[in-house]
Parts: C-alpha cells; sequence; structure tokens
DNA sequence: GACCCTCTATCAAAAAAATTAATATCGGAA
DNA sequence: TTCCGATATTAATTTTTTTGATAGAGGGTC
C-alpha cells in the first residue's frame, strides 16, 4: 500500500517545491509523481502539499512527515551501504567542484585516489555553485563543494576548509610577494570580478563596501582561467582564494599577497544530499580532498613566514 | 528497484525462521517471498540468507541488514503514526492478554479506556503466552502481556509491573490470611501446578526444588478459571500471581497469603513488534492497564499491613 | 538406500500496479 | 479577459507483482 517510490516522489516534490520539476529529477513524468503523491495523502488521510497556481506549499502535516521521510531514504541508503559496497570501494563517484578546486588541488587529490581506488570511476564536474547545487539536489552528483552558504532544503553541509583570500595581480605590479596587504591603502582598484549570482561575489563587495575599499573600475568575468589570464598579462587585479594559487606561489607569474586589516576568509563547505549517505569511496575521496588542501594552505603559509 | 514489499518479506523471514512462515505472516504466497528475497539479495550483491533443508539461516550480512530494516519499518510506522493518528484516538486496538490478567485488572482498566476512548475498536485475546508471542510477532496483536522472559527475535520487550506471587487455598485452610508464608515450613503440598511449556511452571519449580519446599503431590492444569475452582473447593494449593487475586483478598473464597522467606516475584511484561510503534490509544491502554495494576497491588498491600 | 516429508526454487500465466501521453482544469498575472 | 504555467484526470500501455503448479534439495526414518 505505502510504497518506496510514494515517498521518493514526495521527497522531491518537496525539496524541488513543484510536481514538474521532482517529475525531472526522478526520471518520471509529472503525472505519475501527481498520483503517487495522490495516494500518499489518501492513505494517510491527510493533506501533505497545498497546490497553488505557482506549484506547492507543505503543510504542517507535510513538513513533518517530510522529516521523517528523509531519515527513512537515509537509512535505507545506510543499510545499503553497509553491506554491499561496505568493503568494497568500487563503483562510481560523482563529484562537483567548483574551478577554485579544480586548478589546483584537484589532480594531486586525484592522484592519490586513483592509486588506493583503482577500480572506481570517477566523473568530476566543474561548474559554479549555483549549477552544482542543484544537480546535488538532483542526486546527479554524490558530493560538491562550494562556497560556504545557507543552506538549502535536501542537503546537508559540512565546511570542508577554511581559506584566506588573496589579491592577484601581474607579477612585479603589486611587490612584496606573499606578504599582506590593505587594500584601503592602495590606489583605487580596477578589479576583475564574477557575475552578481556568483557568492564570492557578494562577499569581495562586502569586504570592499564595509572597509572602505576603493574600485575605479569593475570588470565581470565568469570564467576563471580567462580571469587569470588577463590578470597575468594586464594592470587590472583580482581578489581569489588561496587555495587555488597554490601552484603560483614562486612569483614567476603573479604577485600574490593575503588580504589583511583584515583578512578575508572563505568557507568552503561539501555539500550532499540528505536523503543520501556518502558511499565509502566518495567519502575517502572527500577526505582526500580535504587533506590536500590542507596540506596546500599549509605550504602556503611555510612560504608566507619565509617571504 | 528496491521496494518496500522486500524489505517486508526480508523480515518476516527472519523472524520466522522460513519462507514458509513468513508468507502465511504476511498474507502471500510462498513464491512470492522467495522471488522478493532473491530480487533483494541481487540488487544487495550479497546473499542473506543460507537455505538449508530445514528453514533459513541469516548470514552476517543478513543480520546487519535486518538490524537496518527493522529499523525503517519501524520509523514508517512512525512517521505515519505522527500525522495520520496522532491526535484522532481512534481505529483499532487489539491486544492479548493471560489469564492472570483477564480475571482482575482487565474489567476496570477496561471500563476507564472506554470512557476517555469511546471510538476505539477494541479487541481482547486471552491466552497463554506462547500464543500471545506467536500473535504479536504476527503482528495480529498490538502488543500482549506475557511472563518476563528472555525476549524473542522482531519483539521488543518493556516492564509492565512486578508482582509477588501467592500461596492460594480454600478458606480457612490455611488461616492467616494475607499474611506471609514460608512454605518450607509447611506439611508437604498437594499443589496445581500449569504445564511445562508455561514459564510460569518453571518459576515455581525452580523457586520450590532451591528452597527445599516439599510436594506432596502435583496437579497439572492449564485452565485458570478451572485452577481457582478447583482449589476453591479442595485441599489442594495454588501459588499465583497477586494481581489476579485482588478481588479474593476478603478472604470469602479463598486463604492467600503472600510467599516469604524467601519472596517470590514474577515479572510481567509487555511484548510489541518490534518493527512498529504503538498507536496512541494502544499507548494508551498500555498505560492504563499498568496503572490498574499498580492500584491493584497498592490495595493488597494496605490491607497486609492490616492484616 | 528407498521413501517420505518439508522446505525452497523456478516458471509461465494471470492479476495488479505503475507509467505514460494526451487532455482537462485551475489559479494568478498582465 | 486571456494567457501562461502549473497540477489533475483519464484511458491505454507497459511493467511488475503475484500466483498456482511443479520441480528439486535436504533431512529424517525405517
Amino acid at each position: 500500500m505505502r510504497s518506496l517510490k510514494q515517498i521518493r516522489s514526495f521527497v522531491a516534490v518537496f525539496e524541488e517545491g513543484s510536481f514538474t520539476a521532482a517529475a525531472q529529477r526522478e526520471g518520471a513524468t509529472q503525472s505519475g509523481i501527481s498520483q503517487h503523491i495522490r495516494h500518499l495523502e489518501e492513505s494517510l488521510g491527510a493533506e501533505l502539499l497545498v497546490r497553488d497556481g505557482r506549484g506547492v506549499t507543505p503543510t504542517v502535516h507535510g513538513e513533518r512527515y517530510y522529516g521523517e521521510c528523509v531519515a527513512i531514504l537515509r537509512r535505507l541508503d545506510l543499510a545499503e551501504a553497509e553491506i554491499g559496497r561496505a568493503s568494497a570501494l568500487g563503483g562510481e563517484v560523482r563529484i562537483g567542484l567548483m574551478p577554485t578546486f579544480t586548478r589546483a588541488v584537484l589532480a594531486p587529490t586525484l592522484d592519490r585516489f586513483i592509486a588506493v581506488a583503482p577500480t572506481v570511476d570517477m566523473r568530476v564536474t566543474e561548474a559554479y555553485s549555483g549549477v552544482l547545487t542543484d544537480l546535488v539536489r538532483k542526486g546527479e552528483l554524490d558530493f560538491a563543494v562550494v562556497p560556504g552558504f545557507q543552506g538549502a532544503v535536501g542537503l546537508s553541509t559540512t565546511l570542508l576548509i577554511r581559506d584566506r583570500e588573496m589579491l592577484v595581480a601581474s607579477r612585479n605590479r603589486l611587490g612584496q610577494h606573499l606578504t599582506p596587504i590593505c587594500l584601503k591603502d592602495m590606489d583605487p582598484l580596477k578589479i576583475v570580478v564574477p557575475g552578481p549570482q556568483n557568492t564570492r561575489r557578494r562577499n569581495i563587495e562586502t569586504y570592499c563596501a564595509s572597509h572602505g575599499v576603493a574600485i575605479e573600475r569593475r570588470l565581470q568575468l565568469d570564467a576563471m582561467m580567462g580571469t587569470l589570464d588577463f590578470v597575468a598579462s594586464s594592470e587590472w587585479v583580482a581578489i581569489l582564494p588561496g587555495v587555488m594559487m597554490v601552484n603560483d606561489l614562486d612569483g614567476a607569474r603573479f604577485d600574490i599577497r593575503p588580504l589583511d586589516q583584515p583578512a578575508l576568509y572563505s568557507d568552503f563547505v561539501l555539500i550532499e544530499p540528505t536523503r543520501r549517505v556518502l558511499s565509502p569511496a566518495a567519502a575517502l575521496f572527500a577526505s582526500m580532498l580535504r587533506e590536500t588542501t590542507e596540506q596546500t594552505i599549509t605550504i602556503r603559509q611555510a612560504r608566507m613566514r619565509e617571504a
């Protein structure tokens, strides 16, 4: 009478806020989802969702039931993980990373991971946080690493790393490579920034506005490789997380200086669907990613002390 | 792919130790159960049960998976309970009681319960503990009250009450109604006992053997009403839980004296299927049953102090 | 060892359920 | 009003589940 399909459908509708979106996510039709929800509501004898012209809103019962359903799906996933895949360390790992992470820490992490888990089929998607968040919620990624944020329905969040933001410019333009810098004391900046939908953009704007940083011109570039290339060959600067600059600490291409007075930190979090449990292989990759990133930061701190 | 039917089937097979029995319990055919288990094992990629000529034994994986499955079913039940039936206090309550409880505490409990929950459809089954245990495991009873025991697969146990055992004889045969008595000091007993499959029989035998109680003759009677009738009209005695004698404290029909040096206590526990959660109505009945029983015991203690 | 009894496995037919595609309907915004 | 974007409904289709019959495996018993 009650079925897992019904429960999965309900969870999807709740999280997506729409029957149509839930249908897409579940690889089903809107009609099927509609019927599942109806049967569920009938058999429970309670309305779970209020439909209006724009989409759906959960009722009080719906909210409560959703919590239980997520717990159930999660436990189901756990049960499976415990036996089938427990020791195997095989299967498929699909992760999403922002350019910040693909630039420098992905390669060494992959090296280590592939050596330990040779049978795992690894898939990495590079995208900005909004896209990654959607993919994770849809269950198309095991997890993703995105800038710290306020959470979303159906996702659980774990802090992966906290890193310092750097002012990056082409070689010899700033001088004093790797020593702290206070933006307020500088000439007005010509700065390359990501688009307004990007979480980091908001952080940068907030920082500049609240600490009296003068900006002469803004250039909006939503291409990380392009940003670096442009900065390297122009008088423009960018504010970037330190973790992506670890291969440029030698100063050959860029002058890199940590923001100071005050320092600006960015959080990066691991997000995963609450209804699921990380496979052992995915969990291993996540912990390796953290380790590599931490090592990266440690190396940079050592260099900064030298400088 | 994975379905609740599969999980329910597996839990049933695990608890019943047999495909055939599980099929009966689930109201399905042996063939269907067999296929569910096969699909489950296939999709998990692990054997859960080892089949031999006599029935089935779980593998290590099976044991682990069972635990998770029970938790999932329980949670599912809880989710439902939380919304649909939460405040209703309606539906059906099916309970099982031993004669010990039907004799004196059932009637006043029912009085109170029916007043509070007029819409509940109440069904009480009287039987000995073995039968009740089976019925609870099969899910045909919400809960049952049985003598404290070592537990069984798929059942969870809660202590409901601990009560003192009494020596019961016909009026004026023992004298000193309601005062403690030490069996060791008595002439050899002519005692009515239940059959060896009965949990209380074992307790009585153990007590007598280990405290030097002399027994002249045993009469095996598996009929509680019959036992009382026979004891009332003969020189035979019986050892019975105090809770069932509360209506005979006036001494009009029986001499009742608590065993002493040492006192003998019996535990009565509430058993329910682990995979399910008590409905609010059932939980209410259980707590009323406990209250009534406790009051019963308190009354008796007061009378004993008077005597 | 032959027999019997009980239990599980398998298979094809039948029944039930889920899924779909098409369409109706509803509610809000312009 | 009219349109747009959403959910509901329906009947046909596809898939899955369930069944009944039967085969096979493993222990006991004589």
